[in-house]
DNA sequence: GATATACTGTTAATAGGCTAACAATATGGC
DNA sequence: GCCATATTGTTAGCCTATTAACAGTATATC
């Protein structure tokens, strides 16, 4: 079903180019609402969980700005990602020696509990949803939307690219 | 660039098909902070603009709960946007005499005024962004990720679609 | 060493999403 | 007509985002 017919549009989305970024999207938003109401079955929210993921990944310790960084987030919001999963015990903040306008964040015990319950059930299920496309067109997802992606990184100096991520 | 070289990933990606998600995902979170900035010149949001231009390509009135069909949004939503597009003479409700739970909502000429001077401008930057994919490859984009969408339609019975839009 | 500049995390204001509960109103079945 | 059920819009509470301003700290320059 085209995206015009799926909306019931009174006149007609204009350009290939113009429907192609709509379908990216609608198609986000999609995901991002069965991800918000998976994750709320396990207490946590798809923002909270992200943060925890990167921690879990990371071969190093971060900092906020870090994790902020790689969440494509602003720091103000970290404090209060951070602040969340704080109270509820997952995270702790630890201070710094020798910078001391910093807190590495780590994974507690409960964190790292809550992990191994949830990331492979969220996988499991990322596996079954996208099998409705074959491998080949996954993949040819994949390189479409990264080779569209270049447009948005204005910030990409010289070859090295920005430091972000979202899980 | 690869999705796991572009985020200095410690560990890969697990999948095919995990990569395809984070890609919609991570893609479509820059096409809307892009977006967010672009509206916000022009005093509105990203989201007060959709219920606007919702709005004009209709070809009967809408009722809120119409609105929010249509955003793939909540009722809830719809009331706090129109209050901020009301506050801002963009909109009006109007109530209607054989259903007086309902209103329905109309652009104000400020309101058209306002879409004449944004509409353009927007989907000039549209053009000119995603002509980085060729026209072929834009369209093979928008069939992949219909097909995709598909299952998230769990709703979608009988042939019959969700009267959901998102400009 | 002093000073300007840059960076980190916090806070506040604003916006937009969600769910849940509510009152008012329509509608269907009897 | 009556009553149960459904729908509409509102409200409240929560969470996540944004920007802007701020204090504290590091760093670079002189």
């Amino acid at each position: 079903m085209s995206l015009e017919k799926e909306i019931k549009m009174e006149k007609k989305i204009n350009t290939v180019r113009h429907e192609a970024l709509l379908n990216v999207v609608r198609t986000a938003d999609f995901i991002e609402k069965i991800s918000y109401s998976f994750f709320k079955k396990y207490g946590v929210t798809a923002a909270q969980y992200n943060v925890m993921i990167v921690l879990k990944l990371a071969a190093k310790d971060l900092t906020q700005a870090q994790i902020g960084e790689r969440l494509i987030t602003s720091r103000a919001n970290v404090t209060s990602l951070i602040d969340q999963l704080e109270k509820r015990k997952f995270v702790r903040r630890k201070s710094v020696a020798d910078d001391r306008r910093v807190y590495i964040i780590e994974l507690t015990q409960a964190g790292k509990d809550l992990l191994k319950k949830v990331e492979p059930a969220y996988l499991d299920i990322v596996e079954k949803k996208m099998a409705v496309l074959t491998v080949k067109e996954n993949h040819q997802l994949s390189l479409l939307l990264t080779k569209l992606r270049k447009i948005f990184n204005v910030y990409d100096k010289e070859g090295d690219c920005a430091d972000e991520i979202l899980y």
